[in-house]
DNA sequence: ACGATATTGCAACAAAGTTGCAGAACAAAG
DNA sequence: CTTTGTTCTGCAACTTTGTTGCAATATCGT
């Protein structure tokens, strides 16, 4: 198993590399932490028209090299998938925590989300666990 | 303990009892399923403005009235609290339920949210989950 | 280096949310 | 039931966020 790299990501797959695109993916693995399209955009602000970045984070939602991360304000936010993820089909099933403090969404991969028992009719399908509080480097 | 109704709510909350605040209040009772602000313009279509549609749900929020439910997508759906909510501060710890089929968002009061250990570091201060899947009615 | 294909930027648009302010509705008191 | 101070609503104008079509450009395999 290699290092994980921008280049390799995007060779693998089977995307155009574009300057774009890696700047974007750069960042994703440089923050390691959940980003916000407004977060790209204040980060490189000016570099791409805004409707590249909106296409960008399209496109490596659909190849499955990032995923939406659920919250509670009206902002969507993506983060890197890790190897178990593939096309159209998540392995998405971990922790993601916000930070009071300094504002960041990260994903904790070593914890995975317990199962649950719900009231009788329902069928489940996938769960998602949002956890706020402080992070190590805020704590 | 007296029946939940809009009035009973909205004199409790020390609040003017107005029209749109009746109807929007009316409706979280009635439907209990989470609404969004686009729901509830759908369903009043020009009863009221645009705005204070959005101001209402503001207030209601602010008042501990009603709470935000975590979603995938970039749409703020807002439920009823029930007992427990005061101004401020949410006792927000069930599991919120997505129905693949029929999309409503529904609260479960029945389940709460298991325990979780994080890593050394982070301290949790509240845990939010929601479920995918089929509800009762759809499965 | 070349040609087919995929990607970008631009412009125009649509949708979602916010703000200030004047007029209307509300609540409390007489 | 009327007055009065306060709160709420609607309007208009605006900002922000997200989408679409199309021509120009960059990328990739050969």
């Amino acid at each position: 198993m290699s290092a994980v790299t921008t280049e390799g990501i995007l060779r693998g797959s089977r995307l155009s590399v574009t300057a774009s695109r890696r700047r974007i993916l750069d960042l994703f693995l440089e923050k390691d932490i959940a980003l916000s399209h407004q977060d790209i955009e204040a980060v490189t602000s000016g570099s791409f028209d805004r409707v590249t970045v909106y296409r960008t984070l399209q496109t490596f939602l659909e190849k499955g090299l990032i995923h939406t991360v659920p919250s509670s304000d009206n902002v969507v936010r993506y983060a890197l998938c890790k190897d178990a993820c593939a096309e159209g089909h998540h392995h998405d099933d971990h922790v993601h925590f916000v930070c009071d403090s300094c504002g960041a969404t990260t994903c904790i991969d070593e914890v995975s989300i317990p199962p649950i028992r719900l009231p009788g009719g329902y069928r489940v399908r996938q769960i998602g666990m949002v956890v706020n509080g402080t992070c190590g480097r805020c704590g």
